[in-house]
DNA sequence: TGATAAGCGAGACGGTACGTCCGGTCTTGAG
DNA sequence: CTCAAGACCGGACGTACCGTCTCGCTTATCA
């Protein structure tokens, strides 16, 4: 069970990259609706076909460019639950302050209904990194909370403190948030 | 503080309570970001100056048509803050899974970045609705919990289970979220 | 048969003066096809209803902007036949040159099929000035000619020279015009 | 001296053929003025950037429509001058009488102005075709007559009555200016 | 002299058409 | 057999302008 045995002209790798970082670059200067294939071409120094030879929308495109396959955990495991929480919180409101990712993921929502590919392989792309360790996290300290609902209430608050409520998210909301939190998952 | 004395030829209503009705069901029908000036222009029976006379953008005449200027609480005060939490949740889950608040809302986050006003005005639209009136509750109750994030935490919390995850919101999700919250907020 | 006993509030007769100035001005920065009714207003200082009240087109304001009604003759009489014939010939030539009348003249010709009346309206402004003196001129002199064989010759002349080929019209074509028309036109 | 060598999509010559014949149906329905690229667009089959990809304005879309690039003379020669000149009068006549002509040439000389490419491509059109063989004409019969100052008197007299007076061209208007042109002529 | 009625300047309206950008596809020639 | 590139077709954009409508004010005639 191995890929194709490349047939035909190689793909021309570097071009992915030079795509890719078009994108991102174009993302964070003009946001997503207003992100093009045509620019990120020119940006990338390529043609609109090689964008679609290697993705079938701009929401995969992004999808890809914003939330590269793997490479370290977005955030490291506590030496407890209550530290590891508090760093899932903060992880949390870290990647979504991130300006891409700010830019790119409420238009990667507004698409899932038209892409439903792009809703599983978003979801994919977190399984193991968030709702699997958590799971696990949760199971070793016996503590008999649903991995669901405790994801959906620390990334859900960090979501809506970031991106609707944009405020200014200090310790203080971190701390009291955390507090709450710890305080329901008690046996 | 009157409006202004009514200068030049008056706005055919009947026109505006066409276009938005239009755009309700396009945005049901195609979703948002497939959504086109041109086409709710067509089924409104109209043009387009008519739609960018009224609204700047496809975001605010969106804003407008799915979030209507108040008419009534978008979910009742309950007997007492169990209550109240509860049904705070479960409104925020019967909001974010109506059809045409799931097609709207991630696209007008998406758009924050590119139109600042409306960013304040979909805040306004809910600053009294649901933070006024959930930062009261807990303060006849006593409760010495932050409004903004109980809010964070309940709408949060409905966001990421109806539109990120897309599950399906039954009974259990509910009670267990709602018990994690009220015994993170007992004193 | 006199005129309405002037009812209601008369007409500001120095906006009438405005409006064609206006016209006038901007015929000669745009042409006719890049001139807008809401340009002429902005120009004179009033609004488009203003236009309209007094000219039922672009076309009739242009019209009666460039030909005026009947100031003095376009061109004077000549001593004898053949010095009207060359007066006519260089007049028509003038006429033609003039900057605004080069770009109104093609512009109303092009509008004839919409607008019959601006069609009769500007024969009828030529009448007298052109064919009435020619043909009596014609009479005076015994000379057995149609009057309108020979304005079409002379004019015509003198518009293919000047709209269609753009030529410098100068005193060698003047010559050889006139001279083949006065051989032409003896008995 | 050959073509560029045909890089990307081809160009649908189909297009091409609809949206000439649409111009020209349309002129004849409407007129130069009321003519619109939408309309055209629409009545060919495809859209306004198609046009725009052949024809830079309006203008030049009617120049080429009308005026297709030579086919066959416009009239014959005749056995000698008298008959060329007859010629030539009844078949500037016939051509500027013809609905689509009618329709288009004023429009296209009020644009010159503003395109002055169109300009000299309508006089290229007609170069060789009147000019040069008027000119070669006079040569051959050692007539000593400016060409362009014949061609003037009789192109300009046809435009005149046709355009200018429509007045209906009969054979005895034809008769007399045919013979002042030919008197004058003579040695 | 005061009421009546029409024309006025002003400004915004509903709608047509504009000229352009972009999405997505097709064709050619190179590898 | 696939690639990169360029041009194509057509949907949609956001705007300028057209011609009209509504308003409040001004002006002249008539009661």
């Amino acid at each position: 069970m191995s890929t194709a045995p490349a047939l035909g002209r190689p793909r021309d790798t570097s071009l992915d990259a030079a795509i890719l970082r078009a994108t991102v670059d174009l993302l964070g200067e003009v946001g997503y609706a207003e992100l093009t294939m045509t620019a990120v071409a020119a940006r990338a120094g390529t043609t609109k076909p090689a964008l679609y030879r290697r993705w079938p929308s701009k929401a995969h495109l992004v999808h890809e460019a914003v939330f590269p396959p793997q490479e370290q955990p977005l955030w490291p495991d506590g030496a407890d639950l209550a530290a590891s929480v508090r760093l899932m919180l903060t992880g949390a409101v870290a990647l979504f302050s991130e300006p891409t990712v700010r830019a790119a993921l409420p238009g990667l929502l507004s698409e899932f209904a038209t892409h439903p590919s792009l809703h599983s392989a978003l979801l994919e792309r977190f399984q193991s990194d968030v709702w699997d360790r958590m799971r696990s996290r949760l199971a070793e300290e016996g503590v008999g909370v649903d991995a669901d609902v405790l994801v959906d209430l620390v990334a859900g608050a960090a979501f809506m403190a970031v991106t609707l409520r944009s405020a200014p998210v200090d310790d203080t909301w971190v701390d009291r948030t955390v507090d709450l939190l710890l305080k329901g998952i008690q046996p």
